[in-house]
DNA sequence: AAAAATATCGGAAACGTTTCCGGAAACCTT
DNA sequence: AAGGTTTCCGGAAACGTTTCCGATATTTTT
């Protein structure tokens, strides 16, 4: 027989069923339920952190007084305040943010989403972003899309999920619905767009010179004397894609020269891409003297199929791409690019984000272009 | 005269201080401080995230039923079950994860320290770390160090305070105390470490072939007909300089080779370096015929400069390092390298993190190394 | 010296989850 | 039909902070 936890009698306790594992007792006396503990439930404590508590406790105040100490209010007094620092860092205590974000709302923490971090351009970003937000005391947390917009979406939920205070984002080359940013943003979600941005969004947007470095680079080949200029460009929904290719069909425009369709190819970045558009061009009887790669990949994908095929760079025909490398200016021939400080990009984008954060109500979006600069190198300038 | 909230009388009522901005009554009756609210301190609630609260509140179930269905617990019934996920769904429910981290103890994030993401073994380590957190359903948070010993230490501090379920750190170049790492350790948090390890803690490592990987390049620099062989190596400290060299002093003497300590020359990684090394080596009486760069930044310089001064790669000077880029294979000569698989290792030190943090109390810390490959090109292939 | 103000602290609520615990109802057994 | 079992749900505690509020002791003012 067993005894009644409560009232200690054991005639009126009936078994109650074996619940999650553990047999049941109930005393129709004190009408209860309860269970008899074994003995190696009684709890083994692990060490734990040090929280507030245990800092609390040491020193005989309460919680409150510590994290008043440890974040400089000004209804403590000081004799008080030095005193709790002294402990709590012989204590190595180290605030929860967890607790800390939960309780005040914000995780001081802004997500990244790229298409990859393996691609030069988007390391470069990610580590201007970086600094600006460790300077101003925000965590930064980065995701890769792999040009899945898909795993974009999933990466928004997480970012989400993890609450963070403002997104950093620059789109998949897929991805041509954006009712994930819209949602966030309609939540009141901050939201910087940088380099593959969304045009039907109204968030802040930090972008290159794509139209005018385009044009910078395609004057550059015309002033060389080409007259047939082809263009290797991307997905025709991509909106820097198309800028770029604005600011290409406009210099053309300005010196008079035709456009001609068959020069310009839409390719998806991959590697096969620059290889069947130069196919494409080859077999056309009018060949073009000039290639321009909207994409700095494909540049050199098509440099080394042209220098394997024994076709002379820049004189048979010359390249230029956007984007920049040290690849490109140690490849033979060097390469002619306009150059996207990928740095800074990242730089303005997250004090864009952070001043969007900050000022969450009052904040305009706008966008701002990032200078870039034309760096004239060997694949275009011909020689006679 | 104001009256008192409690027992309604003016008589008793006196001021008793301007404490935070508003004027405090006190009422010597009731024994109370009070104060008189305004109208305009009436909460204007915003907008918030859906709660799990909210989603309870709109089905009249309680919150605790919500999570059991959303957390796939078998204490719920199947109907109510799909009519919450229904309801849930359709209020774009997100769960914070900061309170879930916060209330589980665990916030499923795992911390990245790393040098650099810019240099593309870093981010190719990242990726392999996402690619299988993100599988295994564990985010990622990561620091850069900048190789700033201190940096590293505020990073280290930044992510436990962040609550990370476990640390992947490659040390700062100038890192020869491991306190920071240490502490940690004994407060049970599960750290591994890769490619650049510390030989004084215990935890699991994930290196490169170091030694053996020098150790077939300079076999092959040996088997191509060179003799005289420099070594650029890095700090004296750091431990995987020293296996490379350890690497590369065991195939000089299985060759009979004696050891020129004039040829080896310990460079700090900074481009100066390579250059000053080069001077050295030129000034010899008896120069090398062979460059073995450590770490490939070196070598690319070093082939640039020996371009430049018209010197031929390889048949007055070979040239081979450790890691591997598009640079390698595209430079002229193209590079032979020891080929560090950094996405391989970066996967694999994540797995082995995971198992230690899934495992955490039998878990047995071992050093794992990563497979690499020789690449023959064109800089050490001697032709006659 | 009473009244008013100030300085400083403790208690408790709140943030959004999960989980422990207990209870009610329905369902089985003899 | 009563004891025993199972199912399923609600309430409340807990995670570690911050912050609101109230309270006391001390100081200043009148």
């Amino acid at each position: 027989m067993i005894a009644c936890k409560k009232c200690g009698k054991e005639e009126d306790v009936i078994r109650s069923g074996f619940v999650r594992g553990t047999q049941r007792f109930y005393c129709k006396t004190c009408e209860i339920y309860f269970f008899i503990k074994s003995a190696n439930q009684l709890v083994d404590k692990t060490p734990h952190q040090t929280t507030i508590i245990d800092v609390a406790k040491a020193l005989g105040v309460s919680p409150s007084t510590v994290s008043r100490a440890l974040n400089n209010s000004s209804e403590i007094n000081e004799y008080t305040r030095q005193e709790i620092i002294k402990v709590a860092h012989e204590m190595d205590y180290r605030p929860n943010l967890l607790a800390k974000s939960l309780n005040r709302g914000k995780s001081h923490t802004i997500g990244v989403i790229i298409p990859d971090i393996q691609r030069p351009f988007f390391a470069g970003v990610v580590a201007g972003i970086q600094k600006i937000a460790s300077e101003a005391g925000y965590r930064v947390m980065i995701c890769q899309s792999n040009e899945s917009h898909y795993t974009e979406i999933l990466n928004v939920q997480a970012l989400v999920a993890s609450r963070v205070d403002g997104l950093l984002i620059s789109h998949t080359k897929e991805t041509n619905i954006f009712d994930h940013v819209k949602l966030q943003l309609k939540k009141g979600l901050p939201i910087v767009h940088f380099d593959r941005i969304c045009g039907e969004v109204d968030t802040a947007k930090v972008i290159q010179e794509d139209f005018s470095g385009s044009f910078a680079l395609i004057e550059h080949l015309i002033q060389q004397g080409c007259t047939r200029i082809a263009a290797c460009a991307g997905p025709k929904g991509l909106l820097i894609s198309e800028n770029r290719l604005n600011g290409y069909k406009a210099a053309l425009a300005k010196y008079g020269i035709p456009i001609d369709e068959e020069l310009i190819f839409h390719s998806n970045f991959r590697e096969a891409d620059s290889l069947i558009a130069l196919a494409r061009w080859f077999d056309l009887s009018n060949k073009p003297d000039a290639i321009f790669a909207l994409h700095y990949g494909n540049a050199i994908e098509m440099m080394v199929e042209l220098k394997q095929k024994g076709i002379k760079i820049p004189n048979e025909i010359a390249l230029v791409a956007f984007g920049d490398d040290l690849l490109a200016s140690l490849i033979e021939p060097s390469l002619t690019v306009f150059n996207q400080s990928a740095y800074t990009i990242g730089q303005e984008a997250a004090n864009i984000l952070i001043d969007n954060i900050i000022n969450k109500e009052t904040f305009i979006p706008f966008t701002k272009t990032i200078k870039g600069k034309l760096i004239i190198r060997q694949s275009s300038q011909k020689t006679d």
